[in-house]
DNA sequence: AGCACGCCGACT
DNA sequence: GTCGGCGTGCTC
């Protein structure tokens, strides 16, 4: 039930409302006297706008701008609790920092379809007091399940029992059982906090006391948890999160989607007791609905969650961990364009409370926010139980290539030989999905390309088709090239995953090897089929692309091999060397663990470049010192500011002109400013989903901000309106 | 985001 | 002569 305006009531007062929409500001409204007391700030209403009714939330006080006449009034206010004045912070915070506009990011925050009405009502069903004209196998087992446990839905009943719909219908309709209304309050489970933890080392021993200090602290710090692979970084932050609990605080963990697997809610279970609450894109309508009720409620105490979560409204959170902190899924690329580990430590600070970061190759941002002293930093030297880090050799692909036509070198092949020989199993890395990344005509060097990107089409042998990797254009592979119309002439180029398991299986007839890609394993539960088969040890050869080397733990795995270790350096943007390094860092991790002592083989053309030298030598400090030290040189973020700006449109003539307009209002201040302006520049990706793209780049030192000056440019830019301008702050990717 | 208003092609 | 395409503009 909400507090709805009586007739005619018109107080004085007036509000701003904020509503979910993509406009410029909020909008003021009349606020009814019936209604004042309870439309306090951050308080969800019910407003008329255009014809319609919409929910918004009381921002503030109202403005003096809007005539009071054209005021319209707050037609309710809703009974769910306040958005706390934190978040309403940090949604303000977030659209000044990202020139999203208000309403865009507040979307994000309370974007769950019918979390703010009444909780539904839905019919379930207790034992009644008639009894059914005749009994029957499935109408008595229905009563049975019935005399135990709470009232259940008609579906419900029918799937526990084992009967159809109708015998439930059947059963009603006779009074032998009896409809109750039960309101939809899913149950979440309390994690007890005062469970017994695992023993931890000295090291993770020292690691959780400064976690738990800082959580007892209840004001704003940040904790960088550095240790690599297998040092036990979760069980460390687990104590802080009891620390949180036992205080009487929520606790919001993110991690990378793909990392929010059972093997990581099996080790919160085996600590807390119980599940925690979960958040990611596959949950379904009803469950992010329970969910967001349950944490704006205080009723569910800890979530996990992909980047989203980071929007959900807590009452009261002790601690935000950002686990594999330095991972780029964090960064959000569309829409809002935002990057949630950043944005986690801004919602730390206006909570007033502690936040970790949590990785075992934290961001450069990090490593110099450590140096600063901005931030902690607690470190794990040692794999947890003894288990060794893993032995990295290089194999020089230019001494030692692989035979013609295959890509695992001779010392790659020995190694997964001996593998095979001893029972172990193998990984191999590629970020390459597909059979090869090109496709060409053997007759006319035609190369298959999408219609709607500037990009080539990737065969996926095992799906017969060739795909667009960038929109999801797909097609069957022609018989005939488009250009010369030679039949059967296209040959493959360079290795993808698919070629790779075929080069296996044909040089290890006999090994049981499997895919790992986003096109074979579409979600958590399919990761789950998969990772559950290598445990069982159904699987010897694993193939896949960075999706292996995220969260998920295999602990028959002794040998690691990368096919291409150069793969991620060649695009040469500010950040390929970090990236490469910490995916290259994560695969290895996962060999090796249980006690057997692990291998990793990096095969590439460059075994002198620095990631390669730095990951060889596990001298991972002074390699990030040194990429440091390199930015610091050029100006580049954390020591500098970044900002992109793309164009895009349908016209390359409208879309450049917006871009080169933009850049001459930009660069008739870049002295006074002391900004640096480049481009524009058709991007790496000129067309995608058919609209072309320009790219501009404003740098800054550090001291300067971006956002006031390109709001103000943007804002006096004459353009096509079909031309769209997005602004990236922070830019991760160079695309 | 919606939704209405407003000017140019293929239908009864 | 109309129905309808979606470009443009507005919502307190």
């Amino acid at each position: 039930m909400s507090m709805t305006a009586g007739n005619g009531e018109t107080g004085k007062g007036r509000v701003a409302v904020l509503m979910p929409l993509p406009l410029e500001r909020a909008y003021d409204y009349a606020v009814p006297d019936a209604l004042a007391e309870a439309a306090v700030p951050g308080a969800f209403v019910r407003v008329p706008l255009s014809g319609r009714e919409r929910i918004g939330v009381v921002w503030g006080e109202g403005g003096d701008d809007v005539a009071p006449a054209r005021l319209k009034p707050l037609t309710a206010v809703l009974e769910s609790p306040p958005m706390t004045e934190p978040l309403r912070q940090l949604v303000d915070w977030a659209a000044d920092y990202t020139l999203a506009l208000p309403g865009a990011v507040l979307r994000m925050a309370m974007s769950v379809p019918g979390a703010l009405e009444p909780a539904p009502v839905r019919t379930a069903y207790r034992p009644g007091h008639g009894a059914p004209p005749r009994m029957t196998e499935a109408r008595s087992q229905v009563l049975a399940l019935l005399q135990d446990g709470p009232p259940r839905t008609a579906a419900e009943i029918a799937r526990e029992a084992g009967v159809g719909a109708g015998v439930v219908r059947g059963l009603a309709a006779s009074g032998a059982i009896e409809a109750v209304p039960v309101p939809e309050i899913a149950a979440f489970g309390r994690p007890d906090a005062g469970r017994v933890g695992p023993a931890l080392s000295e090291a993770q021993g020292a690691a959780a006391a400064a976690l738990r200090a800082a959580v007892a602290n209840e004001s704003f710090s940040v904790t960088v948890l550095d240790g690599v692979t297998g040092a036990g970084k979760t069980e460390v932050y687990f104590e802080a999160v009891a620390a949180a609990l036992a205080a009487g605080h929520q606790v919001l963990v993110m991690l990378p989607e793909i990392a929010l697997g059972a093997q990581w809610l099996a080790r919160f279970r085996a600590r807390f007791g119980v599940a925690p609450a979960v958040w990611h894109s596959e949950l379904g309508t009803r469950q992010r609905r329970e969910t967001w009720r349950a944490v704006a409620e205080g009723r569910a105490q800890v979530v996990v969650g992909a980047r989203s979560a980071l929007w959900l409204p807590f009452r009261s959170l002790g601690l935000i961990v950002v686990d594999e902190e330095h991972d780029t899924a964090f960064k959000q690329e569309d829409g809002v364009v935002y990057h949630a580990r950043d944005m986690a430590v801004v919602r730390a600070r206006f909570e007033g409370c502690a936040c970790a970061l949590v990785s075992a190759t934290p961001s450069l941002e990090s490593h110099v926010n450590v140096g600063s002293g901005r931030y902690g930093r607690e470190r794990l030297p040692d794999r947890h139980g003894g288990a060794l880090l893993p032995a990295i050799e290089t194999v020089d692909l230019r001494e030692t290539p692989p035979e013609r036509g295959a890509w695992l070198a001779p010392a790659l092949r020995a190694a997964l030989a001996e593998t095979l020989a001893a029972g172990e199993q193998a990984l191999l890395f590629l970020n390459r999905r597909g059979y090869a990344p090109l496709t060409l005509c053997r007759a006319c060097g035609h190369r298959l390309h999408c219609p709607h990107c500037s990009a080539w089409l990737v065969e996926h042998r095992f799906a017969g088709t060739i795909e667009c990797h960038h929109c999801g254009y797909r097609r069957g592979l022609p018989e005939a090239c488009p250009a010369c119309e030679a039949a059967d002439s296209f040959v493959a180029c360079g290795p993808g995953v698919e070629r790779l398991a075929e080069e296996v299986d044909a040089a290890f007839p006999g090994a049981r090897w499997a895919v790992l890609t986003s096109d074979t394993v579409q979600g958590p539960s399919q990761m789950q089929t998969l990772v559950d088969a290598v445990a069982a040890r159904e699987i010897d050869v694993l193939i896949g692309t960075q999706m292996v080397a995220k969260g998920h733990h295999f602990p028959q795995l002794t040998l690691v091999g990368v096919v291409d270790a150069d793969l991620g350096l060649a695009g040469g943007d500010m950040r390929a060397a970090e990236r490469t390094y910490q995916l290259l860092h994560q695969v290895g991790g996962r060999a090796g663990r249980g006690g057997r002592p692990g291998r990793v083989v990096l095969q590439t053309y460059a075994p002198e470049h620095p990631v390669i030298e730095a990951l060889a030598a596990g001298e991972r400090d002074s390699f990030m010192a040194r990429e440091a030290a390199e930015r610091e040189a050029l100006g580049l973020p954390p020591f500098g500011r970044l900002a992109a700006v793309i164009a895009s449109g349908p016209g390359e003539a409208e879309t450049q002109r917006a871009a080169a307009a933009l850049a001459r209002l930009a660069r008739a201040e870049e002295t006074r400013l002391g900004f640096q302006v480049l481009g524009p520049a058709p991007a790496p990706l000129r067309l995608l989903r058919g609209r072309h793209r320009f790219r501009l780049l404003f740098k800054a030192p550090r001291r300067v901000l971006l956002q006031p000056h390109l709001r103000r440019w943007l804002a006096g830019l004459e353009r096509s309106t079909r031309v769209r301008l997005q602004v990236d702050i922070d830019p991760v990717s160079f695309m």
